[in-house]
DNA sequence: AGTAAGATCCAC
DNA sequence: TGGATCTTACTT
């Protein structure tokens, strides 16, 4: 197979739907520079969420499902900043905000392989026993890339421009994937009544591709409908 | 004001 | 399987 070859992207590579951006976002390099240390992570599984007023249909497993707070405003704004939030108030996961300005949307970045810079990422995360398990999962691939939430919330990845200290870039594949896997979103919760909608994209095969786990109640509304 | 659950991870 | 640890949404 041909050697990845990539390309910045652009504002308009993100207006999408982020269930259309998503799969789209396999194969890209995501590059932070944060105090100096410098980590590139190969996307290789990713989840859409949208918002309110986004999309055909609501979305019940997305932050921006009750409309714009404080916490998701980065969500509502223009495409290709990163939305930096506190998951379980402990880890900081990271979404590429998609979608036009004002209307939410965002692909969260569920796992990755560490292609540069794997010894910045290993010192961020002593637990990771193998280079396969630098950035497999969200809370690990947020600690990876060295990210945190407040700071770097609504950080740029198309300008690259520095944000407390950090800057991000995103580039994509000059030729997308041909192969790209869906399935449920990992851990979002079923609601009565509502579909559980396959917006969880991945590369099949890839190692670094986190284990799959239900939400709490989804799986009885997968089994009902 | 109190409480339960959450787009999670790790050690027991 | 439960604890860490903080934010949000829903209940008293």
């Amino acid at each position: 197979m041909a050697r990845d070859v990539w390309r910045a992207a652009t504002r308009a590579d993100l207006r999408g739907l982020p269930a259309d951006v998503a799969p789209r976002l396999l194969g890209a390099r995501l590059t932070t520079v944060v105090e100096g240390e410098t980590v590139a992570v190969r996307l290789t599984e990713v989840e859409a969420y949208h918002g309110r007023g986004t999309g055909p249909v609501p979305d019940p497993g997305s932050h921006a499902r009750m409309g714009r707070t404080a916490r998701n405003a980065t969500m509502w704004g223009e495409p290709g900043h990163l939305y930096v939030y506190l998951s379980h108030g402990i880890h900081s996961c990271v979404n590429v905000v998609c979608g036009p300005e004002g209307v939410a949307g965002g692909v969260l970045l569920r796992a990755g392989q560490v292609i540069e810079g794997a010894d910045a990422a290993t010192r961020r995360r002593p637990a990771a026993r193998t280079p396969r398990d630098l950035a497999r999962g969200p809370g690990r691939f947020g600690d990876a890339v060295g990210l945190r939430h407040p700071l770097h919330d609504g950080i740029d990845a198309i300008t690259g421009a520095p944000l407390h200290g950090a800057t991000a870039r995103l580039e994509l594949l000059t030729d997308p994937l041909a192969e790209v896997a869906s399935g449920p979103r990992v851990g979002v919760a079923g609601v009565a009544g509502t579909a559980v909608f396959p917006w969880r994209y991945w590369i099949p095969g890839d190692i670094t591709v986190s284990s799959f786990r239900w939400g709490r109640g989804a799986r009885e509304v997968s089994e009902a409908t």
